[in-house]
DNA sequence: ACCTGAACACCGTTCAAGT
DNA sequence: ACCTGAACACCGTTCAAGT
């Protein structure tokens, strides 16, 4: 088989750098091997050229990281329309919560450089929306979202290197062999500490969530007139 | 000046490698430099030997910084002994926090490995007796322990890369600037989204999780016999 | 103006070879 | 058994120099 010669006009050897194009590099690397390998270098590489490059279109690699989070978001898709605000509201997260544990490390950046794309804000207005539809006053309202997405970006982040578990077996062997002589309740509830499917825990948080958001007024100097 | 000399007896001049030495060392580091330079190379640098002797101690990075934590963990102090159980609670929780806004970068890898030593487990345990002495059932103060730890250590891993703040700053804009037709909530909400000190929003989100823990029950499979 | 080669200053981890 | 020199395979970021 001899492949056949392509015009230089048809398909250039070397698209021109743009921000988008980086971006989607990134996010086909990503996909491929893992936040891990979605460096500077590894993008210049595969974008054939030198990691210099790519600093005229990102910042650095905390942004770069922060653009491709946005990209996924786009993934989630709208809030689902059957059911109460409750359930609608408990839906959502679980689906950002999904697709963020299929990139656990992602998350972990995500914590600490917020992605502020427009997929982003469209999950807040979204979550916004529920929270006043179940009659949430707005100043909880607001900083309930916070705590909600705080709660589903850090579970998915505590999976991140879970390819390793040794960290967290050390943590259940420890808490099934403390002793009830210095750590009474620890020994009376290793059972229930340790027990429950992420899933099943991942539903109750977000009940728990819920259910103190309704019920905690902020303080006045946080709140908003109505 | 001339530099006494000193007996080989009297000051070895390179001491034998223990994991505590190697962990110790690596909190000097911690203290003077922070997380980034807390490095095999780096500790095998300061402790005159070469990166791979410290594998025979500690299996790898992630292992090493966990515990750094438990170490650090060991500055946080008893519970106090005067307020009501939710005052004494939130007590305890602030201080954890507030040890943990001092290195950031720490709370973010302590999110994916966890801590298992002994300063860990007294933490559970102050936690698990103070909800408890609430009354509340052993099942939910369980899973309870883990969203009020995971919330605190979230909120400090948020501020580890803080010393560059446009990814804060861009998500504020991004929401104050949030066109009404297309984001109603947002638009109507942007202060509140924006508003309160940390302190305030950190003390809202303990009183709003003990709240929703309170009056949330676990799914069956996840009780023990009480 | 835009782009980049080359350099600076580092990483984690492994393993064959030494004592 | 314990320890380590040296190597392997990478990093992020900067900047002088090119086009």
């Amino acid at each position: 088989m001899t492949a056949a010669p392509r015009s230089r006009r048809e398909r250039p050897a070397k698209p021109a750098l743009t921000r988008e194009g980086i971006v989607a590099a990134a996010v086909a690397i990503l996909r491929a091997e893992g936040l891990r390998k979605v460096t500077m270098r590894r993008l210049a590489q595969e974008l054939d050229t030198g990691p210099a490059s790519l600093y005229v279109y990102v910042r650095n690699t905390d942004e770069l990281h922060a653009a491709v989070l946005d990209e996924l978001l786009g993934t989630v898709g709208p809030a689902p329309a059957e059911g109460s605000w409750r359930e609608r509201l408990e839906r959502v997260l679980t689906r950002y919560t999904a697709m963020l544990l299929e990139h656990p490390s992602l998350a972990r950046s995500a914590l600490t450089a917020r992605p502020s794309g427009p997929h982003y804000l469209r999950l807040i207005e979204t979550l916004l929306g529920l929270l006043r539809e179940g009659g949430i006053p707005r100043a909880q309202a607001a900083w309930g979202v916070d705590l909600l997405l705080q709660h589903a970006t850090a579970t998915a982040a505590e999976h991140a290197g879970e390819e390793s578990p040794a960290a967290w077996e050390a943590v259940a062997r420890a808490l099934r062999e403390a002793p009830a002589a210095t750590h009474p309740h620890i020994a009376a509830d290793a059972g229930a500490l340790l027990s429950g499917t992420p899933e099943a825990r991942l539903s109750w948080a977000f009940q728990t969530l819920i259910a103190g958001i309704e019920r905690t007024a902020v303080p006045t100097e946080g709140q908003e007139a109505p």
